[in-house]
Parts: C-alpha cells; sequence; structure tokens
DNA sequence: CGCCTGTTTGAGAAGACTCAAAACGGGTGG
DNA sequence: CCACCCGTTTTGAGTCTTCTCAAACAGGCG
C-alpha cells in the first residue's frame, strides 16, 4: 500500500498546480479523493466498454488509453492519459462505460466514487471550475485530434500524435524533454491515428528518413520540435489554462496560498 | 430585444431540466446568465480561431458550427451546435478562441461573461456538476466523432453524422422527427466528416439509391433510423445523463423541485 | 435573363489498405 | 549459452477508396 519510501507526491495537485496555487483546504479535498490506491499491471482492463461504471481515476503514474471498438473489429484509441490527468469522466455522464480503459505501463491509480466527486463540486466551487477548465481545454485537444485525422495526411498526422504525447508528458512530468519511451506498438499507433500498422510503419520510416524523428528502440526523440510544431500546426494545449474566472476560493485567510 | 410575443422559454433551461428537475433558485441562476440577448443573422462569425474572446454563449435559437482551419487551407468543422447547447466553452481554458463559431441560420444567442459562470459555479454546485457532466457526455461525442472519421468508410460515416445531428435536434427540440431542415453545404458536410464535396455528394447519392436516407430539396429523411443506427453502431449520447451523483441544491425547502 | 453558388458527373491520380511473407528481437527453456 | 518461439517490425505487390481537376448542370435572386 505504502509506496516507494517517501516520493509518493500527488501527481494531481501537482498538475493542478502548475494552473493554479491551491489553497489549503482545496489540498485537502483532492488528498481525501487519494485514499484508494490500485496497482495495476500493464495491459489491464480498468474500464470495459458496455460494462457498468461508476468509478473516476486519478492517474498518479503511468500510462493509459481509452478506446471504442467497432462491430467491424478494429478499434479507436480516443486518447491517452498521464500522471496528474483524471480519467474515466465519461462516467459522471452514464453507469455504462462509454470507453474501454486500458493500461499501457504498470500503473498507479486513485479510484474515486461519483459521489465523492459531488462533494468536492459542493465544498470547492474553485477547484471545481478549474475542473471544468481542464476539461474545455481537453475537449479542444480531442478536437484538434479530430481535425489531425480528418484532414491531414500521414505523416502530419502522426507528427501531431507524437508531439502531443511529448506536451503532455510535459505538463504531467515537468521539465524539458525532447524525447520518451514509446510503449505502443505500430499497431497502438495506427489505431489512434486511424491509419493501418502497415502504414504507420511505412510513414515512420520515412519520417526518420526525412529527420523528424530519431528511433532506437521504443525510444522516440522528436529533433527540431519548434520546427515540426510549425510545419504540422501543432498547438500545445496543455501549457496553460485560464483561471481568471474562477471563484475565489471559500474561507481563505490572507497569504495562505501555496505556490507549490 | 422582446422576442416574438411570449414564446420566449429558457431553451438552456428546458435542456437540463431534461436531466433533472431545477430548484427554483437554479432556475434563477440560470435566468440571470440569459440577460444579454443577440440576435445574429445566418452566416455571421460570433467567434474568430485566434482572436481574443472572453464570453461563451447559451444557444436559444438556431443552428452554429465551430471549425477549425489548417495552413494547407483546409477546414476541419469540429462540432454544431443547437437550441439548448452552451458554447465557446473553450473560452473558459484560454482568451485566444481555438476554433471559429459561425452561425448556420439566423440565430439567438445569450452571451455570458466567464466570469459569470464563476459565481453559478460558487452559488449552484449542483448545476455546476450537471454542467461538468454535460461536458463530459459531449467529450465522449467528439470521440464518437473521432472514431467514425478514423475508422469508417464514407457512407457510414456520414450515415453517423447525420444520426447525430438527429439525435442532437431531438435533444433540444424534443419529440419525434425523423426527418429535418439540413441547413448545410455539402462542403460543409464534408468538411465535418474529413472528406471531399465530391465525395460526399457520390456517397448520398448512393445511400439514397439504397435506401438509407431520402432527400427533397434541404430537407433530409433517415428512413429506418433504427435499423441504420444499428447498421452502422451509432449511439445517441445526449438522451439522458446522469445526476444521481450531484451534491443536493442549497436550502432546499421540501417538495418545490419543478419537473417541467 | 444572367449570375452566382451549389450540385452533379466524368476521368485519372494518389494515398492508404489488404494480403502475405520475411526479418527482427526479446524472453524462455533446455 | 544456445535454440526456439512469439509478438512485432519491416518489406513487397496489387487493389480500392478517396482525392483532384475539370466541366456541365440546376436553382434562386437581383
Amino acid at each position: 500500500m505504502a509506496g516507494p519510501a517517501g516520493l509518493r507526491r500527488s501527481a494531481f495537485t501537482q498538475r493542478l498546480t502548475r494552473y493554479m496555487p491551491l489553497t489549503p483546504g482545496e489540498r485537502d479535498a483532492i488528498e481525501r479523493l487519494e485514499r484508494r490506491e490500485r496497482r495495476v499491471a500493464a495491459g489491464t482492463r480498468v474500464i470495459t466498454e458496455g460494462a457498468e461504471n461508476n468509478a473516476l481515476y486519478i492517474v498518479q503514474h503511468g500510462w493509459l488509453h481509452s478506446a471504442t471498438s467497432l462491430k467491424s473489429g478494429s478499434r479507436q484509441i480516443t486518447g491517452f492519459h498521464y500522471a496528474g490527468d483524471l480519467v474515466g469522466i465519461s462516467s459522471i455522464a452514464w453507469s455504462i462505460a462509454a470507453a474501454t480503459l486500458t493500461t499501457i505501463e504498470d500503473c498507479i491509480l486513485f479510484e474515486i466514487a461519483k459521489e465523492e466527486l459531488g462533494r468536492v463540486f459542493a465544498a470547492q466551487p474553485r477547484l471545481a471550475g478549474l475542473l471544468y477548465a481542464i476539461a474545455a481545454a481537453e475537449g479542444v485537444a480531442a478536437n484538434d485530434r479530430l481535425t489531425s485525422v480528418g484532414r491531414m495526411g500521414a505523416d502530419t498526422r502522426l507528427a501531431t500524435l507524437l508531439l502531443d504525447m511529448l506536451a503532455r508528458l510535459r505538463a504531467s512530468a515537468g521539465g524539458v524533454i525532447d524525447s520518451f519511451e514509446l510503449p505502443l506498438t505500430q499497431t497502438d499507433i495506427g489505431d489512434a491515428a486511424g491509419l493501418t500498422k502497415v502504414h504507420v510503419n511505412r510513414t515512420l520510416r520515412s519520417m526518420e528518413e526525412r529527420g523528424w524523428i530519431e528511433r532506437h528502440g521504443k525510444r522516440l526523440r522528436i529533433k527540431d520540435e519548434r520546427k515540426l510544431s510549425g510545419e504540422v500546426g501543432f498547438v500545445d494545449r496543455y501549457s496553460e489554462v485560464a483561471t481568471d474566472w474562477l471563484p475565489p476560493p471559500p474561507n481563505v485567510p490572507q497569504g495562505v496560498l501555496e505556490t507549490a
């Protein structure tokens, strides 16, 4: 139950703090959400499409993806989730899961019952607003993905996918990185980008030849992120979120805001 | 400023009431959001991608769409908006608009400053939760669109698009309908489905020949919605939203909930 | 009536897919 | 330590869907 020594900082708190300083009350509220820890091995289905589900999860560590499958047998990966993300939000709208949530690596999750989130909305309106803003940002990111799949060729599409991963890893890990371990098969990548595994292979290869990326085993390096972002029109939606419109937090004595 | 006689029922209230009965306080809070009415002619840009924007809009009447445009000159329509929708939510996350919002028909909108929404979050947590749930549902609908564009052929893709429109019109208009006016050009449809206008034309034509749809001018009829939904695997995400997890409304004297 | 936008049709090209098989790599058991 | 096995990556060849370019057609409006 206890993690590897004392490095159990809440990734979720850390993420939210990126966007605005939290009051002690808000930190407390989040901490209370993180009581049910689940360690899940790579490749496990945490939520199954079509099955009953009334829980949400905070990702403390590891990667996951959500996917829906079609009658034709094919599959669409609709999103990847990283440390600090709140996932399974669709269970807020329905008791039957709309997508399958699968761990890509070994993960540490915190399970949250819907009602607990309800209590946060009641007690911490400013936090609720921030969650809403983050949901809005994710909606825009989803639209970016739609645009990429609907209107771009294979190479641009894969480039935006990789740039998006880089940006999100940065948002959760923090710090500057230009390469990362890609724990996905080319089939997975294809299911996310709307391409065949064969075509993913050829396209990655040609991206490498053109000098966009470098690959060594599972490790992937974006050679010139700024230039590539410009060329394919990628915009990082996670680097910041407006918080100026949020209501003031309840009962804040002056000067207790922490900046993390 | 006053509309056509007394039929100014709030479409937004009506929509929310579909999901849960509202307290008088909640109705009141919504009403206060609907003070700045804007009548906008068809084809007007309400929000422009890349420009500063700090407002949200409630759609009281009419259709709109949001779209992003690429450097290549092509465009992706990321969503359609109907009476009762809250649009421009992305402005909650950033001051610079991520998409262009355009009226398809003459529309009546209510403009809302971000801060007003913040006040609603503070005063009406249950309402805030419902908005969050609706945002979650819209996120899932966006993923459905992604799945359709990423993994389906042209005919299935167009079918899901039309079925989605039908479902959403039903969610806002209420009642049973199997046909509707489609105020879009085939170019627009293509931009939404990720297809060329030429291919949209051929595909619609073949759908008509196969007996999936009927067209008379701008009017479009889905001939057997249930069967078609089954064949293409369409799921209506708007018919209901779970509200059981929401916190109780503030200060509710027993028995005043309206069911509208 | 002529114009303009949108729809329809045709023909050829391109991108992505399918099917198939070979090469690779990491892990396991002998 | 090696041989084998399985999942994954890579390559090849041919096909099909969708796109591009181009032009004809239709309908509503001034």
